[in-house]
DNA sequence: CAGTGAGCGAGCTTCCGCTTGACTT
């Protein structure tokens, strides 16, 4: 029997902390909240002062009677939640649900898992902090009335299942907000001026001067009229400036740089960042990667020193400690470090390793001395116009952190020169251009958000927790309130004028602008539930909402401020709005108007159904047979922007090609695309190949035929008992195939053995199989 | 599982933050 018992949140901290601490002492994990509000009953009682009401989670039984256990048996428990609000909360529930005496009962704290800290941690216990407790009921207590509270406001006027939330509601908000600001952006073009000189070198080989003009033109004449004075002008250099200047490595990881620098240098998703580093931290490897702090122990900066020194010498260190500057951030840990910096590569699966050698890079480079950049910049008059050419160069005299990790940015411009070496130049000097080109350019509309510049904003705004980071946005995917696509971009034309040997000369050209690669778009679900939400909660889907009531929550923790006092004061004007949506507000639809089809002068609308946005063509009328002809929006379309020729389009389908074999051929877009129907048989078109609104019956009959020969070469076996058990060759390997549904066949099986009753027996032993929704998971 | 776009109205859905599993696709 262990003397005293430590409880901390995690089990691989756990598994640390008990090393260093030895025998006597033995260490456990509470698996984060072992208690939270009861999700019957609202689980907080209104009128009772807020009363929450706290249940054990299903999954933390087993935790809470092992903890009772051991602390039963114990002489001192010594609880070692996270130093923050959240971890004081847990300890309070543990005081709670364990019935520890306070007499035995030690809280501690530390922000790093060495010796050093821990130790000093057991000399200096304190009391639990119950102002700070209470902060985090009120936070608790806050979003789940904020969110059980609207939730069903939507089910009654929007949707079914849908879910508002402080967190949720404001991350779609701003989805939305970008989305319509690109909408109604207006790409204005412009011309922008390049030349390049040609420069003698002293070996007799000539160099290229590349400059840009300090100034654009707003129209193809402005531009042109410049041409043609550089046509006759000197260009002399005016002047040389050579400055020197400093590039500074970026601070250590926390989770939201981690997954933003990891979906920009290695295209990761912020959900598989996290559990990539989740398994790093489990085999000891990086440090806990739930983090908002910048700061290293002493003990790993002395490790990082060593390891600089060793590897690029003296010089290349530089101690230094990040501040955090990040609006609420608890700092109950250190920042996202290696545990042993002399361990370069780790082994892995490769994506674990490519995490790792990221993280490994930026924390040593985080300790590292400046980079050291000579700049220089020319100036070049033209004779006969007032602008300037500006050619400038860079020079790296000392690398520095450069060596080891230079951050990335989201700049996705692209036009980022690669700045080299200058040639040998003098003041004035006259240079030779080889050419002189305007080229047209346009402005460029707001870039949307990826997964991981979303989480950058929300934590700008102080909006979620390193720990909520990545499930807040599968949540709004998996609401449908958004999409992560790619999207196609568009042919532009743009005009190039250049002056090469006293001629002007003038093309246009094309390229393709706006593609998109793994955005976020909102669908249209998620437009009309953010314009129901900011037309009726306006206050909770405020970008500063988080803000003020966090301001409200640290009075609390400093004891300025009852916690069930604030919530009364939220509560009473927010639930007014409740009653006021639920009363006054009409089933949200998002309906749009197009106008009038121009072949019948029938109304064209866009409006959201049981199945997803769809347009209509045509009323329904009381007391008349005529309907109204619907068909559902495709990928990549919605209410807000489809124009009245792309919904004729959609009414076209499904069109009647003719007749096969006796039965009708109609082709049409399904759920999983386009098809072609025949016989009660579904047929994919060919993606990229086939158009349904051009396809013709020759081609798709070949789709049928094609279609048959497969079919027949994916029988594998049948059996002369039942026709209708069948093994089939499918995407994943072999399977049994039985009226409507299929039965795995285990790896390893020799297919061809199995008999008429090793089938039957497969079939059985699954059993009828329950229906299973796909989309929620759970 | 592919077309639909109401109706009866049972009983369900939902929040944010702490933590890890046990899972198929």
């Amino acid at each position: 029997m262990e003397e005293n018992l430590v409880i901390v949140e995690s089990p691989a901290k756990a598994k640390t902390i008990e090393k260093i601490l030895g025998k006597n002492f033995l260490v456990k994990s509470s698996f984060g909240h072992i208690r939270d509000l009861d999700k019957k009953d609202f689980g907080v009682d209104i009128n009772n002062n807020y009363q929450p009401n706290y249940i054990i989670s299903e999954d933390k039984k087993k935790v809470v009677s092992d903890l009772k256990k051991c602390a039963k048996s114990a002489k001192t428990v010594w609880i070692a939640s996270d130093e923050d609000r959240e971890g004081e909360a847990i300890a309070w529930h543990l005081m709670e649900v364990l019935h520890l005496d306070p007499k035995n009962t030690n809280r501690i704290v530390f922000h790093e898992i060495t010796k050093e800290a821990i130790l000093k941690a057991i000399e200096n216990p304190r009391l639990l902090n119950k102002d700070l407790v209470d902060a985090q009921q009120a936070r608790r207590v806050l979003d789940r009335l904020v969110g059980f509270e609207i939730s069903p406001v939507l089910w009654k006027k929007v949707k079914p299942s849908l879910s508002a939330g402080r967190v949720q509601s404001v991350a779609v908000r701003l989805i939305v907000d970008r989305e319509r600001e690109i909408t109604n952006f207006l790409s204005v073009p412009f011309f922008r001026v390049n030349a390049v000189f040609l420069v003698p070198e002293k070996n007799g080989k000539v160099s290229l001067l590349k400059a840009e003009l300090n100034n654009r033109f707003d129209t193809a004449e402005a531009a042109k009229s410049f041409l043609l004075k550089c046509k006759g002008s000197d260009f002399t250099i005016a002047d040389i400036v050579t400055r020197p200047a400093k590039k500074s490595p970026a601070a250590p990881f926390t989770t939201s740089t981690l997954q933003q620098e990891a979906s920009r240098k290695l295209g990761f998703p912020v959900g598989l960042t996290m559990s990539l580093a989740q398994r790093l931290y489990e085999s000891g490897k990086i440090t806990y990667m739930r983090t908002d702090s910048t700061n290293l122990s002493n003990e790993a900066i002395g490790a990082a020193k060593k390891k600089i020194i060793g590897s690029y010498g003296e010089k290349y260190v530089k101690i230094r400690q990040y501040k955090t500057k990040v609006k609420g951030a608890q700092e109950a840990h250190e920042a996202i470090r290696p545990t042993y910096f002399d361990q370069e590569e780790v082994e892995g699966t490769p994506q674990e390793q490519r995490l790792y050698s990221l993280i490994w890079k930026r924390t040593l480079a985080s300790q590292m001395a400046d980079a050291e950049i000579e700049r220089t910049t020319v100036n070049i008059t033209v004779s006969k116009a007032t602008e300037l050419f500006v050619a400038s160069g860079e020079v790296l005299r000392f690398d520095g952190f450069l060596s080891v990790y230079m951050e990335s940015t989201d700049d996705e411009s692209g036009n980022e020169d690669e700045k080299g070496m200058l040639p040998v130049l003098s003041v004035n000097q006259k240079l030779l251009p080889d050419h002189i080109q305007a080229l047209e350019r346009f402005s460029q509309k707001a870039a949307r958000y990826t997964e991981a510049s979303l989480v950058r904003k929300l934590e700008e705004l102080g909006i979620g927790r390193p720990s909520t980071y990545a499930p807040t946005i599968t949540t709004i995917q998996q609401r449908e309130y958004v999409v992560k696509e790619d999207r196609e971009g568009v042919e532009r034309t743009f005009l190039t004028l250049i002056l090469r040997n006293g001629m002007i000369g003038e093309e246009v050209k094309t390229e393709i602008a706006g593609a998109e690669k793994s955005k976020l778009f909102p669908t249209d679900i998620g437009l009309v539930v953010n314009d129901f939400l900011v037309k009726y909660f306006e206050p909770i889907v405020d970008f500063n909402f988080t803000a003020s009531v966090e301001k409200q929550f640290d009075e609390i923790a400093e004891g300025q401020l009852v916690w069930n006092r604030m919530i009364d004061d939220f509560y009473q004007p927010f639930h007014v709005k409740i009653e006021d949506a639920l009363t006054n507000s009409e089933r949200a639809r998002g309906e749009r108007i197009l106008g009038q089809d121009p072949a019948t002068g029938k109304l064209v609308s866009a409006k959201i159904g049981r199945f997803g946005p769809f347009v209509q063509l045509g009323e329904a009328v009381e007391g008349s047979d005529e309907k109204p002809q619907f068909a559902s929006l495709q990928k990549g379309q919605s209410i807000e922007t489809i124009s009245m020729e792309e919904a004729i389009k959609l009414f076209e389908l499904p069109r009647d090609l003719g007749e096969f074999e006796g039965k009708k051929v109609i082709v049409g877009i399904g759920r999983f695309g386009p098809y072609v129907r025949h016989d009660g048989n579904f047929v994919s078109l060919k993606k990229d190949i086939d158009d349904p609104l051009t396809v013709t019956i020759e081609r798709a009959i070949e789709l049928i035929e094609e279609k048959r020969e497969n079919t027949i070469k994916s029988v594998i076996k049948t059996f002369g008992e039942d026709p209708e058990i069948r093994i089939l060759e499918g995407r994943w390997g072999p399977y049994i195939s039985f009226k409507k549904d299929n039965y795995k066949i285990k790896k390893g099986t020799d297919v061809q053995a199995l008999s008429f009753a090793d089938c039957k027996m497969i079939i059985e032993s699954e059993g009828v199989k329950p229906k299973t929704n796909k989309k929620r998971g759970k």
